[in-house]
DNA sequence: GTCTATAACGTGATAGAC
DNA sequence: GTCTATCACGTTATAGAC
């Protein structure tokens, strides 16, 4: 048993109360529209313990932001270098562990997407996305097929937006989309489920376009 | 000649100023983070003035935010109810238009995605989105054609997601897409007009997918 | 209509008692 | 570590002269 902790810190301490209602805060509002008030609310402590633990609104917002980034990219990263897996199985791997992942967190894309356009090199730049992607065993293995006919050839760019936004956008533009359909947030969740299996189907179907 | 002008106000009166000026900066940085005194600068005005003219900062956004929706839902709009237009047709169409309005404004979409997520009702429900979309030739067409057996059977939803997540998505990423492709923003855009082509085929390759 | 000056308010951050 | 009270500052909005 006595599993080891490196901070003694649980769930309950107030430094991971605080964390975690920055989340829910700065992911539902942004940066510009939260007020620090907001999150010590949230996470029903006073306002001078915020400061206390972190200083600042801004360094507490840098630390959430990158912890959020990390974890996105780091999932993705995962999949993408998986050596004994076939490009299909990859693109279905990452459809269905991400639709899960945003209906558990519809907040985040769009916070992420709208924060990065901020400060584009503070976080973009720095993490070496561009190594990680262009670099990895599924880009690797999308050229390899178009070097054997199987795939037409695309910039691999348009591959990734197309199944990054088939993946991603509807939790974008989910209002929308709401609206559009007249949806409940089960109604959307359970189209989302269906786009798991769907979403292979399409990007399957579209590398092979003509 | 002599063309008739319901308001005498041109591009350079000072209400026009100010509201050409809001759009910049609401659309760059969205609500929370714009301050009054960035728009009296971008516009070149007093501070004062835009009070005189718009009384309050949230005035002036919810006229800058209607014009931009009405903007951009009337277009996509007209085109979805043409009547001698193939589905096809249809599809190019949007493609083109939305892809050369998104390069020439491309962080209105973010910017509403944000603010609308903000306060969903106050807009999405009222323009009745769900009616122009639902019940338009577009989608007679998209249900004809799997009546005919043309196209596979999905909810309609999943079309209009995937047709606009790929003509819209890339633009929302933009900061990511150019940073794992390194590319320059004359680069960005001319992946962005290879799209035009490519979505139309894309489109067809997934409705015929099963 | 346009300006300067300033009021009124909200918010981030800190001092200091416990 | 945690709280109450308060400061310090930036921002929206207005008053009033021109």
């Amino acid at each position: 048993m006595a599993v080891k902790k490196v901070k003694p810190a649980n769930d309950t301490s107030t430094e991971e109360k605080i964390k975690n209602a920055a989340r829910v805060v700065f992911f539902k509002k942004g940066f510009a529209a939260t007020r620090t008030r907001d999150i010590a609310e949230e996470a029903g402590i006073n306002l001078a313990l915020l400061n206390y633990y972190f200083r600042s609104k801004e360094k507490l917002f840098d630390i959430i932001m990158l912890e959020t980034i990390m974890n996105f990219f780091k999932s993705i990263s995962v999949v993408f270098n998986m050596e004994d897996t076939t490009l299909e199985n990859k693109i279905e791997t990452i459809a269905n562990g991400y639709i899960d992942l945003l209906k558990a967190n519809p907040d985040i894309p769009l916070f992420l997407l709208s924060e990065l356009k901020m400060q584009p090199d503070e976080f973009v730049a720095k993490m070496g996305v561009k190594e990680i992607v262009m670099k990895s065993v599924f880009l690797k293995q999308f050229q390899q097929g178009i070097k054997e006919g199987k795939i037409t050839p695309i910039h691999p760019l348009h591959f990734i937006i197309n199944l990054l936004g088939m993946t991603v956008f509807p939790f974008v533009a989910s209002p929308i989309i709401k609206g559009i359909g007249d949806l409940s947030t089960k109604q959307f969740n359970d189209l989302m489920d269906e786009r798991k299996r769907l979403i292979p189907k399409w990007i399957k179907a579209m590398l092979k376009a003509k």
